[in-house]
DNA sequence: TGCTTCTATTTTTTT
DNA sequence: AATAGAAGCA
């Protein structure tokens, strides 16, 4: 690439790297050092698992800015989760201090969100726009689904969503699409009709789902290079991280924000005085392809492995050590990923020993794995390993509730990372559809979800009928509310719309004051408030019978308290920020770490952490690898990519647990070891329990257990155990002394102290060693006769007084 | 319109 | 097993 002439913007150029950089070279291995310092257009690390990528990232920011080369406000660092970019900030401030401000680092969805909302009325939309989650878009969908009677033809909401969010990342719209399809299939036909009908009433609703947030992005630089010159001017250096991970329409934005500024410079009066070529930003990418796990939605594992192709010249700095994991880990590791092909040798070492061994265990049932990761997780904190720094991953987030079960009751304070996340609640979603209501009056979806909560007796009719009226007149839904007295309902239907109207209009006031003023930090919460108590919808909830109701009370006191929590660190934030923000930030990103609780989380949240300790549980065919990846085209090789993640998260134990039944849909069937198992070398496994031991033939094959299952899926019913038949039939039930039963129970007042003998369902008699805890939380450390010690919950466990 | 009851479906992973 | 949606009835 050619030397660019520099224009205004950028500073000197680099002076030479001597005194100032040598600590932030400190303790870097000589690649990492070339990472850190290679200038050049395009730079490509290859970062294995924890070889220290993120240090890399960081000091070579610190080191474009304290060289001078770049100010903070030329730097665009793009991660992948709001907690990487949290993280990444404050690394890089404690590398070069306050300096750091006018960096943007931030996912790809906030800086296009923050993009779009400066440049939202080139094209059609305002700067109020809501952001769809994907329950939103479902919910609209759905909507267009019924009124076109798409399920006539096949269609579900479900394909027509996933199909519709491909397409979008491939950058395609619905007229593009209609160009190659095969418009004689009437499905097809359907599915185009649906689709820019969606699009339609995104637009209508000044909205932007997920993949727009990309798309429209890339759309806008496309569509108004003007617009797309100001951000390629401003940013000069661009930095992504996990590349593996990026779908097409990124990889199109990454593209598009590095091109070289081709622009006239205005002198004035109107006169372009002289045309300037300026290169383009620098390119720094970081990735691995064996961590490539979002294919399914559409992240291209090319744009990593054609890096080079698509921008010649570039530099590859491969980071092979690694500094997280004992070698056995890795070892474990290497020997798993080695059996994808079609990718690069790489291997990860270490020179930090073998460290101890991995531990297999494989339990009678998820609950008994999950008893056994309770029991190990106990015995650790004992030796004092902090909860902090031991994690559970699992494959899918409905495993989460049998480890969530044991946890409580062996009083094992954890946290789940993920899972049904706190913004997707009802009465969260709408109270959130109350705030965007006001704050974007365009988005009837909003209003249509809370015109009925609480209940006004507002139904399908009417709604049909203000729907109709606003149509003929021409206005928005929310006018239409306005107008109650011209609707033609009756008089009861009439004061219900007439008083939401007036509720919405005063929040309205709060949020957004019509005199022009800057509504006070307070207003979000206040304007909740308000809409909540108004409007009926907490009083609704108190009256309600339904015990989950009192709960949805709490969540929405704690929603508030998030408002309150916003104004303090957003004192200019608006209404519109916090929407932003809680539309943007996933529960995984949940930043204040309780770090006295194991984390539990799937194998995809894990993606970019590390713990001492890691357990990964249900290592089984037909959940890792899924069963439903089998039948998709690289499926069980991302599968394959996801056990290598989970396992590169541990730093010095990893333990990998099973069960030989599992429970799913409601039904209990046999589970076999996964396939991965036999991948990892058998002398650097510890079986606590294998699965051959609970294999009645007692041989080392991997079997399914001839559990006392009618529906034993090899029919298989019972066999001899080992012995030959000298004792009773074996069950697979003696090997399990530590085997849990699914009750639960209230004993909230039952009294116990130290020296009284208790008899527990499943651990049999032991002896109270000690009582911690107050009022509900009263845990007994019990020393069991057979089972050894456990931490029990009073309140709930299974145990009587003798 | 709203409540109750019955039925069908779900669980792959997420910004 | 749990839940959301549909159908049926008041």
């Amino acid at each position: 690439m050619s030397e660019s002439s520099t224009p205004i913007i950028v500073p000197s150029g680099a002076g030479p790297r001597g005194a100032a950089h040598d600590e932030l070279l400190d303790g870097l291995n000589p690649q990492q050092r070339e990472a850190v310092e290679y200038r050049g257009q395009a730079l490509l690390i290859v970062a294995g698992a924890g070889s220290g990528k993120t240090r890399v990232l960081t000091h070579r920011i610190a080191s474009l800015l304290r060289s001078r080369e770049a100010w903070p406000s030329q730097i665009l660092a793009i991660t992948f989760t709001n907690k990487a970019a949290g993280e990444m900030r404050e690394r890089v401030e404690q590398l070069v201090g306050d300096s750091a401000r006018g960096m943007w680092i931030s996912t790809f969805h906030s800086a296009c969100v923050r993009i779009l909302r400066r440049e939202a009325e080139q094209f059609g939309f305002t700067k109020a726009f809501t952001i769809y989650d994907s329950g939103d878009s479902r919910a609209l969908i759905k909507r267009l689904v019924k009124e076109h009677e798409a399920d006539a033809l096949g269609l579900t909401p479900a394909s027509v969503q996933s199909r519709i969010s491909k397409l979008k990342n491939e950058l395609a719209d619905a007229d593009s699409y209609a160009r190659d399809a095969n418009m004689n299939d009437p499905a097809e036909r359907m599915f185009v009709d649906l689709f820019s009908d969606y699009q339609r009433q995104l637009q209508r609703a000044n909205a932007f789902d997920f993949d727009d947030l990309i798309a429209q992005t890339v759309y806008l630089f496309r569509a108004f290079p003007d617009v797309a010159d100001v951000y390629r001017k401003r940013f000069r250096h661009i930095l992504v991280d996990e590349y593996q991970d990026t779908n097409h329409a990124q990889y199109a934005l990454i593209h598009e924000l590095t091109r070289p500024v081709q622009s006239s410079v205005d002198a004035g009066g109107g006169m372009l005085a002289l045309m300037d070529e300026q290169d383009g930003a620098s390119l720094t990418v970081v990735g691995d392809s064996d961590q490539s796990i979002y294919a399914f939605r559409g992240a291209d594992i090319r744009n990593i492995s054609e890096f080079e192709r698509d921008f010649p010249g570039a530099k590859v700095v491969l980071l092979e050590q690694n500094y997280r994991s004992t070698q056995n880990i890795l070892t474990a590791a290497n020997s798993v990923i080695r059996n994808n092909f079609d990718r690069k040798d790489k291997r990860l070492w270490s020179d930090q020993g073998d460290g101890e061994k991995v531990v297999g265990f494989t339990g009678y049932s998820q609950h008994d794995e999950a008893q056994f990761v309770a029991d190990e997780i106990e015995q650790l904190r004992r030796k004092g390993v902090d909860y902090g720094q031991m994690a559970v991953f699992y494959r899918t987030n409905s495993q989460s509730r049998a480890l969530e079960e044991i946890f409580i009751r062996s009083a094992v304070p954890y946290k789940i990372m993920g899972g049904t996340k706190f913004y997707e609640r009802q009465e969260i979603k709408d109270a959130l559809a109350y705030l965007v209501s006001v704050a974007n009056p365009a988005d009837e979806m909003a209003l249509r979800r809370i015109i009925n909560k609480p209940r006004r007796g507002i139904g399908d009719v009417t709604v049909e009928t203000i729907s109709g009226f606003a149509e003929r007149e021409g206005i928005t839904f929310r006018d239409a509310l306005g107008r109650y007295a011209e609707l033609g309902l009756g008089p009861k239907l009439q004061g219900a719309v007439a008083q939401l109207h007036n509720v919405l209009a005063e929040a309205s006031e709060i949020l957004l004051p019509s005199s022009g003023e800057a509504p006070p930090p307070t207003s979000v919460a206040e304007g909740l408030q308000v809409l909540l108590n108004k409007t009926g919808y907490l009083d609704a909830l108190r009256a309600s019978r339904d015990p989950q109701d009192e709960a949805r009370v709490e969540n929405l006191d704690e929603l508030v308290a998030v408002t309150r929590e916003f104004a303090r660190n957003n004192p200019e934030g608006t209404v519109l920020d916090f929407l932003t923000e809680v539309a943007l930030v996933a529960d995984s990103d949940d930043l204040d770490d309780e770090s006295g609780s194991v984390s539990l989380m799937t194998l995809h949240t894990a993606k970019g952490l590390e713990f001492d300790t890691v357990f990964l549980t249900g290592v089984e065919e037909d959940l890792i690898p899924h069963r439903i990846s089998a039948g998709e085209p690289g499926g069980p090789q991302e599968e394959r990519r996801l056990f290598y993640v989970g396992i590169t998260r541990a730093r010095k134990r990893l333990y990998l647990s099973l069960a030989m039944t599992r429970a799913q849909f409601g039904e209990v069937s046999a589970a076999m070891p996964s396939r991965f198992l036999q991948e990892i070398p058998a002398e650097i496994i510890h079986w606590r329990q294998s699965p051959g031991d609970v294999n009645s033939r007692g041989g080392t094959q991997s079997r399914a257990l001839n559990a006392r299952r009618p529906r034993d899926r090899w029919g298989n019913t019972q066999q001899l155990p080992p012995g030959g038949g000298l004792k009773p039939k074996s069950t697979a039930m003696d090997r399990f002394p530590g085997m849990v039963t699914n009750k639960v129970r209230d004993n909230g007042d039952l009294e116990l102290a130290a020296g009284d003998r208790i008899r527990h369902e499943d651990f049999g008699e032991g002896r109270v060693d000690a009582v911690t805890g107050e009022g509900p939380k009263r845990i007994a450390h019990v020393r069991f006769d057979s089972a050894g010690s456990k931490k029990l919950l009073i309140k709930i466990a299974p145990i009587t007084k003798l």
